[in-house]
DNA sequence: CAATATACGGAGGCTTCCTCCGTATATCAA
DNA sequence: TTGATATACGGAGGAAGCCTCCGTATATTG
């Protein structure tokens, strides 16, 4: 009994799917920044002038929305380890990326517990973009042990795991030397004694 | 126009008052142990036999209300503390200690997110309760500094940060290899080396 | 210019938070 | 004991956010 059978899937995405979601990413990351990332999510539809419903069609979950928004960011760190491994000795280049990695977290320091959020959550930011940072940090380790003065047993996320708990902690403070001084005291820890 | 001035003040607070709060501490350990730390407090309070609002007299965040929760576990911590700095060497009791941290974490990890919450809010659990893991940490290093092997130029504190960093993550994971490695880490890390 | 696959919007049901204030009760003085 | 009253209790209800659902609108295609 059915009219019509057929079903013509379209060629090309619609254009204001992309559009709209590219204005969601936007308002999302000025909401994030200015009220903090447990910002009320109704607040970024409305910012970015669509409904909730559309939000959510987007972006099932906050998680994936903080993902989308950090991403440009994260996609930079990347591009870091690349030319420091090209540019510095390998254990050096490990600890300038530490450093960045401090500096990205001091950054976006306004959405602290976003960053709390995203990665105490069931999906965290490094382990929901393992591609991104996870490779990153594991191939700048890999280089470090080729050294022969390198040792490491944990897993590299680790290490990024302890400057965050570091920071986090406590977004109003200034946790940066503190950070900072970490990044030196694992670096320590993981260079074989003589 | 006032019929009475007078105001005595009552000599002994009332009973039922410490009655409910000792109810309601314990109908939260429960309710957060079963539903994680994000549970209701409607929830909580309903469990302990009492009304919202009672509950939101004697714990006015739920902060407060985790603090109190986890008082008796942080003050063994703190006791556990004391008799490791009478028996140990000075390191190896700093280093058994953050190892009992480590099981303190984990023993509460049906809660991870609690701590996470009480970790990364304006209120954390350590600087919350400094009185109690703040001082027993820096007494720790303390000693291990006296022995002249030892070094470290971040506050004590960060220590229980990094470790909690690399644990709360990830609430489902087996983290808790990773958490005793970084263990081991941080205190070579602070070995001065020779 | 249909026809129709896609996408949008936002009302509404649900949950939790937290305050407010009328009611109940423990304590004390006489 | 008993009345007075300082204290504490309870829970209704307003506010806010989450997320789903489905009727409506629109981009795209032939």
């Amino acid at each position: 009994m059915q009219k019509k059978v057929s079903s013509q899937p379209r060629a090309r995405p619609r254009a204001d799917k992309e559009r709209n979601r590219a204005r969601l990413i936007a308002a999302a990351k000025q909401v994030f920044a200015a009220r903090g990332a447990a910002a009320s999510l109704e607040q970024v539809a409305s910012e970015a002038g669509v409904g909730i419903g559309t939000l959510y069609r987007h972006f099932p979950k906050r998680d994936v929305l903080l993902e989308a928004v950090y991403r440009q960011e994260t996609d930079t760190l990347v591009d870091a380890a690349d030319r420091l491994m090209a540019q510095q000795e390998p254990v050096e280049a490990l600890r300038e990326w530490l450093l960045l990695f401090v500096d990205f977290i001091d950054t976006k320091r306004d959405m602290a517990d976003a960053l709390n959020t995203l990665i105490g959550g069931p999906e965290p930011l490094y382990s929901g973009t393992p591609s991104h940072l996870a490779s990153s940090i594991e191939a700048l380790v890999d280089g470090a042990i080729k050294t022969g003065t390198f040792r490491i047993d944990i897993e590299p996320l680790d290490l990024l795991r302890a400057i965050a708990g570091v920071a986090n902690i406590r977004p109003g403070q200034n946790w940066k030397p503190s950070a900072i001084r970490m990044v030196d005291l694992l670096i320590r820890g993981m260079q074989i004694e003589r």
